[in-house]
Order: C-alpha cells, then structure tokens, then sequence
DNA sequence: TGTACATCAGTGAACGCGCGTTCACTGATGTAC
DNA sequence: TGTACATCAGTGAACGCGCGTTCACTGATGTAC
C-alpha cells in the first residue's frame, strides 16, 4: 500500500520515541527490535527502511530523550518563582519521581556508561547532544562567562546524573533518600546560594 | 584429576577477578562465560561448579570489586600528607588514569545503571557492599556524627561515579578534561575547605 | 601393602532460545503515456 | 479517460550467530577395607 506524505515520518518518529523509552528503561542489550516494532503495531522487517542498523536507532533514541528532557525541564522551569530557576531544575533532577521512572527521565543518568562502551562515532553525535542541552540551561548557571556557566553546568549534571544512577542502583529505601536528600542539598548550595 | 585443598576455592577467586574486569570494561551483556573461562584456560562446562548463574557471578563481582578499590584506595591515601587525604581521594578518583581505565576502576562508575535493573536479591548484596565501602572512607569526610559523614561520603561519591561515566561517555578530549577537573574543583571546594 | 571404590574439578558436545539482519514479496497509490 | 508500470512502507519467513545452561564423561587422587 502507499502511504500519505508524511506517513514514512511519522513512523520513524514513533519508533524513536519507543525505542528512546526502552532503552532507558532496560539498557540496550535488553531491547530487542521485534518487540520494539511490535508496540506499535508493526513487524521487525520494517525497521530496516528507516534505520541502517539498533545502534543508529541508539544514538538517534537519546539525542531525542536529551531534546525532549530540555523541552520537559524548560516548560517547568518557566513556572519557578523568578530567581529561583536553579533550585526548580536540581529540585526536579533530583526528585523521587524522576529517580523512580528511568524510561521517561534523563538519558544521562539511564545510559551514559553504556554509551561509554560505544563507538566514536556514537559518542561524537551524544556530545553534540549534550553540548546543545548544555548551551540551554548555561543561564541559569553561576558564571561569569558563558564558558564557565556551561563548565559548572557540566559539573552540576554529572554530578546530579550520578547521584541519580546510584539512587536507582540501591535497594533500600532510606538509602536512595538519603542520597537524593544529600545531593539536592549540596548541589543548592554549590550552586545556587547568592556568593 | 583430584585437586590440591585450596585448588576450588582459587579457581573461583580467578574467576570472580577476571569477571570483575571483564564486566567493568565491557558491560554484563557483553561478557560472555566461555570467553571468560578460556582466559583463564579454563572451559566453560566447569563454570557451574562454582556459580549457580551468571547473574551470581555478576554480584560477586561487584562486591569484589568495591572491596579490592577500597584496599587500593586507602593505600594510596596512606601517603597522603596528613589532612590532604580527602583531597588525594577526590583526585585519585577523578585523574584521568582512572577515566582511562575503567575495568580496573570503580564499578559504581561503570556499571550503577545496569545495577539498577537487576532483581532485589542483587540489589540488597550492592547495598552492603556500598555501606562497607562507605564505612571505610566515612572518617575522611566532614561531619560531626558518623552518619552524617556517611551521607557526605554517598553524595561526594556519587556525584565523582556520575562524573566520571561522563567524562567516559564524551568524545571530546577537552569535554572530558573540563568535566573532570570541574567536578575536582566543586568537590574539594565543597568537602575539603575548611568551614 | 594392595585393591576396589568414591570423589569432584574440569571437559566439551549439545540444547534451546533470543535476536539482529536480510530478502523476496505484497498491494495501494502515483505517474507516464 | 484508461491502462501499464513504478514506487516503497510494511510483511513475515529464514539465516546465522552468540551464548547461558545442562549433562554424561574423565581421570587423578583420597579413602575404606
């Protein structure tokens, strides 16, 4: 059958916003493109006239979550008490709802050794990705530069990513609060107290 | 062929050091049991004799690897001038050799989120083990209560194992570079000025 | 001292399954004439 | 206006490979008698 205008589109799009969950939410090694295509109602053949191959769809599925991860901590932020713009994006990183949904929160905390283990040309596409998320969220960064305000932005995330992944790693209960709690407070206070 | 008195109880000690590496370097899934034996000239039938799965092998390998990076750790730290042992921790962890050398490095760093997906029973053992480790470095920390120290010691570290996968992830030289000796200077900043 | 048997770390073939990728095919619609 | 052909997103069988796990077997040494 042929398909309208933007139909081919479309479903590439559908694809990657699936596979972006997915491999955030279990790891590469635990997606598998058959069923991937099977949630949406497709079957695995297809999946080759819109991706040359899982790794490309890998690369692509987190540039997409870091995009839309900033539109999501963007249209938040616009809601913080002036002022208090970087409390609101730590205060969100860091929450137990963002540590309790990996397939919809940042690809960065889910990933970021796995990609690790990637080739070059993977990990040149995910710096661009995070340069561009960086470059969106340098202003509200101390900083006397837009240098310096991306570096301590860099700092600030890595930091947080971590606290994030290690939150999720542990099984009891206490122990991811306490370091989510400790995170968020030390990151505020780095960060945001007026020097 | 009989073995010596402690030949089984060797064997399995090789085993969990070279999976320990191997998991560190690679990922879980990417580490498969027959490779591992045959590094150790060893065939992979043997394998469960002293494993009931993979999975258990996995687990030890990441206490394994906590406790060796802790003897590694504090060694290096003996040497310290005294009142700089946070400090030489803080640039230990975050030096470029140890973002080079993953799989002999801290298995936080390379394999939290994978940790993450793995059943509780997993999960429970990675809790005990972070709690020695912590144990072990807590005095090292400011603090006035030894829980307060070990809260400092979960977030420093977590936040150092976030940037550290990050710095690995990076293509970039000079991305890698800013956000590890970023990351050095916030936590110094943060954990070793005197207050 | 010698003999029969038990032990058990290690061997390697085989099983079973998952899964990335390929490929010949489908069939509705667009296009050339 | 009609007809023949091209297009191409999607289908589903098949290929090929990797790999976790199982299992019958090996054979050197220890033990019972």
């Amino acid at each position: 059958m042929r398909y309208p205008e933007e139909h081919k589109e479309q479903t590439r799009d559908r694809i990657v916003r699936a596979a972006s969950r997915r491999f955030r939410g279990r790891g590469e090694s635990n997606v598998a493109i058959a069923d991937l295509m099977q949630e949406l109602k497709l079957t695995h053949g297809g999946f080759y006239r819109h991706f040359d191959s899982k790794q490309e769809l890998f690369a692509e599925s987190i540039e997409k979550a870091l995009e839309e991860g900033a539109e999501k901590l963007l249209s938040v932020v616009k809601k913080a008490r002036p002022g208090m713009e970087l409390e609101c994006i730590i205060g969100v990183y860091l929450s137990p709802e963002h540590c309790a949904r990996a397939a919809e929160g940042c690809p960065i905390a889910a990933l970021a050794s796995e990609i690790a283990r990637h080739p070059r040309a993977v990990r040149v596409r995910f710096d661009k990705a995070v340069r561009d998320f960086a470059k969106r969220f340098a202003k509200f960064l101390p900083g006397s530069t837009e240098g310096e305000r991306q570096r301590n932005f860099a700092v600030l995330f890595s930091g947080m990513s971590g606290a994030l992944s290690l939150a999720r790693a542990v099984a009891d209960e206490g122990m991811r609060r306490m370091i989510l709690e400790g995170a968020r407070d030390l990151y505020v206070q780095s960060f945001c107290s007026p020097r």
